[in-house]
DNA sequence: GTCAAATCTGGACAATCGTCAAGCAGGTGG
DNA sequence: CCACCTGCTTGACGATTGTCCAGATTTGAC
């Protein structure tokens, strides 16, 4: 009916491609980006080991794919708070409780990102997909500070690259701090994003 | 003279430890953690690769004396311009300077470290010699910007956490940029730190 | 000079990796 | 029923890895 075939190879051999990525990122999340190996993660799925190459033409082809599968879930993680909230204050509790929420359960993508990101500065073809998530993800925060800023009705002077900068670096020392399991580590960062918000606009920050 | 017996054994093997600990670094900045082999480190010192094994007990142990290393000789890379300087100005400037210079002249040094932070989440051993790197980066950029602070003469209200966040947030964010090789990555970085120093302030922070 | 301890070499080992290919299962079209 | 394509399994390969070790070499004490 969608087409003269009444197989359609192409949805059957991406849908089977991003069956095996989720498994594949389970295994990434779990031994990072180093000890992951095709056994190991075919071991994840119910696929053995040689159907990995039947899919995906290279090791390095699979990891790529997964970054970029990786990417569209969790760009839009805040996008809910962002639409739903209706004053700043309501906006930066949200964003705080959202930053710590995703850190406790989904701590093991977020240390395969912040893993693939370094690798990309020592492997030449990651940096295209790696760099590409960066900026979404830039915009996401983008996005979360100026809505803030329209909320608030004060100016925004900061930069993206600034926003997103300080706010992944604060992010960064959060996971660590939990996957090391020192206690408070999340709250420390909930209350530094809640101290930084407000300098990044005008005099009428105070509030 | 300097001791009861002419030869001092411990020293000579601490002298050779630092020295293949050297040559460790440098593979390690080029190739990463991941890709570091052990016969390549050999072909990088005057040794052959069987000597590791005399030195260091493990390839861990190896890159765990080599990530402590590594911490001695950077953690006082901008003691100078603070202890130099004598206007707040001036101190700002020497270091934005020093930190696009860092980035220039020690890529390798600096993509490794991110390298091995990342594989600290993974690595339980990595955890405690990393954690301690942290923290002396963190005691390095409080020493910054309270000396900033008492140039300025201004107040001081964010925690060194905060401040070592939000800086490296900055920092790797122009590593990434420098490596890729896009143009205005360094500059962008000095006006983002020119940019939100003055915000750690009280009101004086025009200046 | 002699001898033993310290130091270093280079090859070998098992384990593990990515990759590949030959072959089996199962459904589809003729 | 046969031929055929797709999807998948299994086992093997060459290469590479960390590790270990037997022996060569160097060093320093006497």
């Amino acid at each position: 009916m969608t087409s003269k075939v009444s197989r359609r190879p192409v949805d059957k051999f991406d849908e089977r491609r991003r069956e095996l990525a989720e498994s594949a990122l389970v295994t990434l999340g779990e031994l990072g980006y180093a000890r992951t190996t095709l056994r190991e993660i075919a071991s994840n799925s119910e696929f053995s080991h040689g159907v990995l190459h039947y899919y995906f033409s290279d090791k390095l082809e699979l990891i790529v794919f997964c970054v970029g599968y990786y990417k569209a879930r969790c760009v839009h993680r805040y996008d809910d708070v962002v639409e739903r909230s209706t004053t700043a204050d309501e906006l930066l509790e949200g964003f705080v409780a959202k930053l710590a929420e995703t850190i406790v359960e989904e701590a093991p993508m977020h240390r395969l990102w912040y893993d693939l990101r370094s690798q990309s500065m020592f492997e030449e073809s990651l940096r295209e997909p790696v760099d590409a998530i960066d900026r979404a993800l830039e915009e996401m925060a983008w996005r979360i500070v100026t809505r803030y800023a329209e909320l608030l009705g004060a100016p925004l002077t900061a930069t993206p690259a600034l926003v997103y900068g300080l706010l992944d670096g604060l992010f960064q020392q959060a996971l660590l701090g939990h996957i090391a399991g020192r206690e408070g580590a999340l709250g420390r960062m909930q209350d530094e994003v809640r101290a930084v918000m407000p300098l990044l606009f005008g005099d009428r920050a105070a509030a």
